[in-house]
RNA sequence: GCGCCCAUGGCUCAAUUGGACAGAGUGUCGGACUACGGAUCCGAAGGUUGGGGGUUCGACUCCUCCUGGGCGCGCCA
């Protein structure tokens, strides 16, 4: 709102501009809201800046009476600067409205039904997954609420990696599992996979098919093996998602590519356009020319597609399926990979932005300081499950939410633990189940309260400066929903919430909200409710419980 | 060797994408209601943002060099 205004009135005076920039100043005496325009516009207009905040604020103040209503004061400050400070009445009027209104106050449609791919986790179906699984796991869950509350048509998808060598490798060590079990001790494949789960199938397989497969060459029972197993593993790594609350709305099957023609049919399209080449018996994709530092090989000399063929071919086909943006969220480890992809993009004629790939830095586990080894094949792992039962969905989601996904990791189960009753987390959960437990005090019900009265109650009695600061708070929540969903990063609902709870905590503390003054509860009431409705809102996108009672 | 990412109080992390005096939590020390939930609240100490140089009205943020750490660099997946 405060952008549409401040934009106008630069565009009044005949300035070029697309965007300003608003923010929230850090410290109070530099008003509610604050635009750094004017010194953006010194070195275009070569006029002191303060003087070009001079001519805006004059634009401004020539505006309808209705657009500048909200505010008391608008005025120049430091080099610069441009602050605003809203008056109460328009504060008030606001917070009648996010009560009223919730839905349409609580977002901001920037997305206007665009459809986005989100494609994260698509961990190998051949163990368990581990922490950093659940970081990408919890980042996308996140970031589809946000983009999906933000008016994104969002389709959550997991790519399956059930072709090639690693699958086959798991099913050649649970055919060793097997075949031990059965006292026919057999070796286990060189990097095969070890652990209680490749056991365990190998257990199920014994109990069904007996000693039917002693014996036989594994290349002869192969496909059994391999399908039976990764089955399981997959079944596993869902219920790992389901009981880290993340869900999916696709999975699509790397083996269905192939078996679908798609990967023929990615790498016949990329020919045609004149990107696909043989050379020394194998057959390359020309990403050089398209901003990769070499060619890459997509049929190996024996015939044999490599990994980056089908890859190829499942992002033609994401191409394909019509999206406007494509997002995917790997691992830092698969980084080197980003040219090559975006080279597809761009062989298929599409802008290279369509795609944004978030990169999840890794996450090293400790305990009490000490790294802890893991080892996938050797099976010595501890397990995003593990993770879990010891400290619980919430907390684990949670630190993975207070920090930018691209930076490092250090996650220590010991301080997790010791700090899990202590945990942020709960600190905004506790506000949450505070405010319900007034209401439920005050024998009302959140949600009906007011309905019949909302106009009638007197909110002018909201004075105290911790009142206004809340509701400041809570009107300018769009400002943050609209900076995570434009930057991608919902770690700054995270933060909001944080800081919405620590202003509300010490308020609670101060003031009494259910008073004998009939009138005076009822605002407080309607204000609490306002940040019950924020806090359970982000909580939503953020993928978090909002329990009412802890 | 080349490329990408990172470095912020003792510890774990933020910093509105170049904005005003770098903020939280945790830890340490000291305090608080006989009323709405003490998983709370109040206060104190703690910083030359790894180091040097540069760009400009203004730098944690951009450029450059250096130091230290992580990850990549297959006709593996």
């Amino acid at each position: 709102m405060i952008k549409e205004l401040v934009l106008k009135a630069v565009t009044g005076m005949g300035i070029e501009a697309d965007y300003v920039e608003v923010e929230i100043p850090k410290m109070q005496s530099q008003g509610d809201v604050s635009t750094p325009v004017a010194l953006g516009l010194a070195g275009v207009l070569r006029k002191p800046p303060r003087v070009i905040a001079q001519e805006i604020i004059a634009a401004i103040k020539e505006m309808p009476r209705g657009d500048i209503a909200a505010f008391d004061t608008i005025e120049i400050a430091g080099p610069g600067f441009i602050n605003f400070r809203f008056n109460k009445d328009y504060l008030y009027e606001q917070l009648r409205l996010l009560y009223r209104e919730r839905q349409l106050r609580l977002s901001v449609d920037v997305g206007r039904g665009k459809r986005v791919l989100i494609e994260f986790v698509s961990a190998n179906p051949t163990g368990p997954l581990h922490v950093g699984h659940g970081r990408g796991a919890a980042l996308g869950n996140a970031l589809s609420n946000l983009l999906q509350t933000a008016g994104y048509a969002v389709e959550r998808e997991f790519y399956i990696n059930d072709a090639g060598r690693q699958v086959r490798l798991l099913g050649q060590s649970v055919f060793a599992a097997y075949n031990t079990l059965l006292e026919n001790p057999c070796p286990y494949p060189e990097e095969g996979y070890r652990g209680e789960l490749v056991e365990r199938i190998a257990g199920e397989l014994a109990s069904t098919d007996g000693n039917r497969y002693i014996g036989v060459d594994f290349d002869n029972c192969a496909q059994h093996f391999i399908d039976y197993s990764y089955r399981k593993m997959l079944e596993e790594v869902k219920e790992a998602l389901d009981s880290f609350g993340v869900h999916f709305d696709n999975w699509q099957s790397e083996r269905l590519l192939f078996d679908g023609g798609m990967v023929k049919g990615g790498i016949d399209s990329l020919r045609d356009k004149g990107y696909v080449y043989d050379k020394d018996g194998a057959v390359w994709f020309k990403s050089s020319e398209l901003g990769d530092d070499k060619d890459r090989v997509i049929i190996k000399q024996d015939g044999q597609y490599t990994y980056f063929a089908s890859d190829l071919a499942y992002h033609v086909m994401k191409i394909g399926r019509g999206y406007d943006e494509l997002i995917n969220i790997w691992g830092a480890d698969h980084h080197g990979y980003i040219p090559r992809v975006k080279a597809v993009l761009r062989a298929e004629g599409l802008q290279e932005s369509r795609l944004t790939v978030l990169l999840v830095q890794m996450v090293s586990l400790l305990r009490d300081g000490k790294p802890v080894q893991m080892s996938k094949r050797a099976g010595e792992f501890i397990t995003l499950k593990d993770v879990i039962g010891e400290i619980g969905s919430d907390t684990t989601k949670f630190i993975f939410m207070t920090r930018r996904s691209d930076s490092h990791l250090d996650f220590d189960l010991e301080a997790a633990k010791k700090q899990s009753s202590e945990n942020p987390v709960f600190y905004v959960q506790y506000a949450y189940a505070r405010i319900n437990s007034l209401f439920k005090k005050h024998r009302t019900d959140m949600s009906s309260l007011f309905s019949d009265r909302i106009d009638s109650i007197d909110l002018s009695c909201l004075n105290a400066e911790e009142e206004l600061q809340i509701i400041k708070k809570l009107v300018l929540y769009p400002m943050t929903f609209q900076g995570a969903v434009r930057s991608r990063e919902p770690h700054r609902i995270t933060f909001y919430l944080q800081e919405l709870a620590a202003i509300f905590h010490p308020y609670y503390n101060k003031y009494r909200i259910l008073t004998e003054d009939g009138p005076l509860t009822d605002a407080r009431l309607l204000m609490c409710a306002c940040i019950s409705i924020v806090l359970e809102e982000g909580l939503r996108i953020l993928g978090l419980s909002a329990p009412k009672l802890m």
